[in-house]
DNA sequence: AGGAAATATGAATAAATTATGAAGATTATG
DNA sequence: CATAATCTTCATAATTTATTCATATTTCCT
């Protein structure tokens, strides 16, 4: 059964973000935009762990760790907006299980993520195995193989190509690429995916002037050549 | 067959996490939350060792030493909050056979579980060497060698090397070294895996600034090179 | 075919990550 | 209790990666 992760943040563009991540690596999300909110979903989901951020209007993140423990012993994440002691020191009172400074990047919050559920017991969610045609890619030991050969990728050129293959035909614009990359992080210009591209070209295709696994869909982005 | 082990306690994190690491060892584990579960539990499995919490409510854990101690002479670690004497003394008398103070490291923990197994003359679960290339680490005997040439490794070396040799070609990130070095990964600095994986490339890379065994993986962490 | 728009590419620069030496803190040991 | 060993933290050097930018090439459309 997937595992549940309820995600609390009154940025809707940043539980957006985290939300598809999650997702894409195989967990349920819910989603909660203040403290209120979050005990209510809390309760009726009853899920495996919680993202929590500490700043948001009508009930803080501490306010609610306080209630929501007196009920449950959900392990907790917390995002702060920047490292003060007294945060991490709270934060560690109240029982949070591992806390994240924003902005991060998505990479980062699934290393947490991940880290945290082993630590608290929970299995993996689902195989971390990504195929099609001759590229393997396995998010759990972090390697990618184009045929038997091994091939060494920057975390960048790794988090694209994952995408990319989390659903090989479908078209990827710029800005979902973006996103995947840089997570909550400020946004960036869109053509710098177009040079992740390149170089990730030039180490997983044979032509890479003639490329067969990534091909480009004209005026809107990328797209990983299903079989 | 793999040795079962009960935990008993009532704090379901702790319990939780020490089923993680026993179970990574390759150990069956059943719970229980107070003395009443564990005496049922106890009856019901016939665990080969048994981790008890002296400070629970219902049946304490005394309680439940003196009840089970009727029925079977099954190995008992406890679990004290703090090192009180009286405990210890108490303990002992009762028939423990080991007792770790919380809060405690998992190799603390499971070199205890391997001591008391062995003590008691049950079998070690599962085979202690790994082997990879030229490098032998021998989790029993708790040796390292590299070729025909035995190297001396500090606890943090040795375990986080032998976390590593338990997968090679799987990159480990640091938070998951910090988590088989010190349980939680919380409170660490991840940096300092860093050192301690300069430190065993000194020992066991015969040109430790272009290392061969302990592969550098960029925005990820370490991993032990395949062969 | 011609031109506009989009993409590809190489190279320079900026940013991030890792390696390292050494100091300070902690833990084990006699 | 003192000493040694180990672990952690810190500052900074070295390395790798990410981003930007200028320019070449390709695609699309009429």
């Amino acid at each position: 059964m997937a595992k549940t992760i309820l995600v609390v943040d009154d940025e809707t563009r940043l539980v957006s973000v985290v939300e598809a991540y999650l997702e894409q690596e195989g967990y349920k999300v819910v989603k909660a935009s203040n403290g209120r909110e979050a005990l209510f979903a809390a309760r009726q989901e009853k899920p495996d762990l919680i993202i929590l951020d500490i700043m948001m209007p009508e009930m803080d993140g501490y306010e609610f760790m306080r209630l929501h423990r007196k009920e449950r012993e959900t392990p907790i994440i917390l995002l702060t907006a920047k490292v003060e002691d007294d945060d991490k020191v709270i934060g560690l009172e109240l029982g949070a299980d591992d806390y994240l400074t924003k902005p991060f990047r998505p990479r980062e919050l699934i290393a947490r993520v991940r880290a945290v559920l082993r630590r608290t017991g929970i299995a993996e969610p689902r195989a971390q195995v990504l195929r099609e045609g001759n590229i393997t890619l396995d998010r759990e030991s972090h390697f990618v193989k184009v045929g038997e050969d091994f091939v060494d990728l920057t975390p960048s050129e790794f988090d694209l190509l994952a995408a990319l293959l989390s659903s090989p035909g479908r078209a990827f614009s710029r800005l979902d690429l973006l996103d995947r990359l840089q997570g909550t992080a400020f946004e960036g210009y869109e053509r710098t995916i177009d040079v992740h591209v390149k170089n990730l070209r030039a180490k997983i295709e044979q032509d890479p002037r003639n490329p067969h696994y990534i091909e480009t869909v004209y005026g809107v982005g990328y797209r990983f050549r299903r079989e």
